[in-house]
DNA sequence: CATAACAGTTGCATTATGCAACCAAGTGAG
DNA sequence: CTCACTTGGTTGCATAATGCAACTGTTATG
């Protein structure tokens, strides 16, 4: 695993620092009511519905039951929130907010989308994602958390996937491998051909999408090669979601597709020194065929043809 | 300008608060210290030199001036801190540690460092950056600040640049025009072709890049129409980058290309309704010579040529 | 020179907070 | 069923942090 740079953590640290300091302002000020920053906490955790008992308060607030305690006392002389003893447990007790206590919460909710809506707008809109999901994966991962990686395999072309195969190869080859221009130029061209007869019923391209965008990808290429030949082609996972199974996924996708329409056998060319492709590819049950020096991608390497029969499935244990 | 859903304002919430609830924890305990998080916070700034007032302290940690005073009290009653009063100002006291605050100071930094380390030990490396950049332009944007867009045109091949350019071009169109495949492709096989003569002297392709990656790109291509006759093509902005002044900052520097290299004119071709586009044409110098309808783009569009002869600088006021 | 603005201090009141000891209600092993 | 243990919550106590307002001394400004 690669570690941050300590410039980087630095970096991290100082904007955390500055943003604790700039919502703890906001909370301070908050709506103009005048609770502590934990009774607005409080509160807009009870009116989310998130905490429905005094224990999961202190657990997300981070506060001691106690303080909790006096804290529920205090709004709920404020006619802000009801206590009542829990039916099912008798030592716990249900929170609600009342209806001036709802409006406060909505009044809050109010102001502080207003606040986050106004920091937003000094910020070109396509940044918000950045915002959102670094805060989101940041906060997951202060907590202990991996994140979930939510994606899903889809087939068939969307808009920008021929962009994303062909910057996922011609930035993780020129990365590792020196590639170049001829590189990439052969990667958009040939895929681009590609998918101009993508609805050939024996072709297809898979990929996967985070928000929407392409992260990975696989196709078939059934047309290209000998008649009943599948040949596996730009099989690549970006950056963003190397690490996390996906590539797995759109292979045994790919590879259904394959068995489905009954090809003989699959081909696909890679080359010496991609170790984790490799894998993959043994796995699901291609093996070696043939290795030799050669220049088709615009640099010296040594190509390798891997070859699958119908229906296999992966190397024994 | 897009505002942003409120569904994702609320999301950006609910991780702030979460944010904020896992750091406040990390302060608490923060190296073992028995200080309290303002303290912590105020070695931290008089440590990396940010602070060496008591009103700067008072500025960023967002306390009273009041606080700060007792704040600073403590800190040299232990013996961390010195305050003496400043050479060049009576009132005011130049804030420095001591060799023992220095020390905590250390211990914090290795303590807070290890800590954020950890937690993105949680995060595939490649989300590393969202974080940071995330955490920044928000805490930024909280502040009221604009971030400022630091980028610098290049020119000539950089790897993905092919890639970047199709993807812009595939996702602005597929969602403001409903482009499909064949206009990705169509970009993606013709630049592709454009490159690999782009060492021609007449040729060039320009980009911006931040972080090392391209957000936008102009090409001139000095062969495919009449002789002495540059032909600019695949100007974009990616999403990130725009309203930045980039794509001024772009055209400037292909037509100063052009008009280096001695072209007699300069041709376009674009369609109505991109009228962003069209203003910074016509600022170019850049005049509408032709529109019709066609459909050379996939989908029926009324196309524009626009023209701008050698040396032209927009139109007067 | 007078006045305002600035940097910081001190008295006072308030509030949030944690710890420890406590109570009452559920849980589980034998 | 019983006894020890856990869980959910309350209360007494001590303390730390904080803001406001009024204050001192210094510097800037017309």
């Amino acid at each position: 695993m690669v570690k941050s740079s300590p410039h980087k953590i630095q970096e991290i640290r100082r904007a955390s620092r500055r943003l604790v300091r700039a919502l703890g302002f906001m909370k301070a000020n908050l709506a103009g009511t005048s609770l502590s920053p934990s009774a607005v906490h409080a509160i807009v955790e009870i009116g989310s519905g998130q905490a429905g008992r005094a224990s999961e308060l202190a657990a997300t607030l981070q506060l001691e039951k106690s303080t909790v305690s006096r804290l529920l006392d205090r709004l709920s002389e404020k006619g802000l929130l009801t206590v009542t003893p829990s039916a099912r447990d008798k030592r716990a007790q249900d929170l609600e907010l009342t209806a001036s206590g709802a409006r406060l919460y909505g009044e809050i909710e109010r102001f502080a989308d207003a606040q986050v809506s106004a920091a937003l707008e000094h910020l070109p809109g396509s940044c918000h994602d950045t915002v959102r999901l670094g805060l989101e994966l940041y906060a997951a991962a202060l907590q202990g958390e991996k994140p979930k990686p939510e994606f899903q395999i889809q087939s068939g072309y969307t808009p920008g996937i021929l962009a994303a195969v062909t910057e996922f190869h011609a930035l993780y080859y020129a990365q590792n491998f020196e590639f170049g221009a001829v590189f990439e130029r052969k990667v958009a061209t040939e895929m681009a051909e590609f998918l101009a007869r993508v609805d050939h019923p024996q072709n297809e391209v898979f990929y996967a999408a985070i928000h929407g965008r392409v992260v990975g990808s696989v196709s078939i290429d059934g047309e290209d090669l000998a008649d009943g030949v599948a040949h596996l082609r730009w099989f690549i996972v970006g950056d963003q979601a190397r690490g996390t199974g996906m590539g797995q996924r759109l292979l045994a996708e790919a590879l259904r597709f394959v068995d489905d329409m009954g090809f003989a056998e699959t081909q696909l060319w890679t080359f010496r020194g991609l170790q984790a492709a490799r894998h993959l590819y043994e796995q699901a049950g291609f093996v070696l065929v043939e290795e030799k020096p050669g220049q088709q991608w615009g640099k010296e390497v040594s190509e390798q043809k891997f070859l699958r029969p119908h229906g296999a499935s992966g190397a024994g244990p």
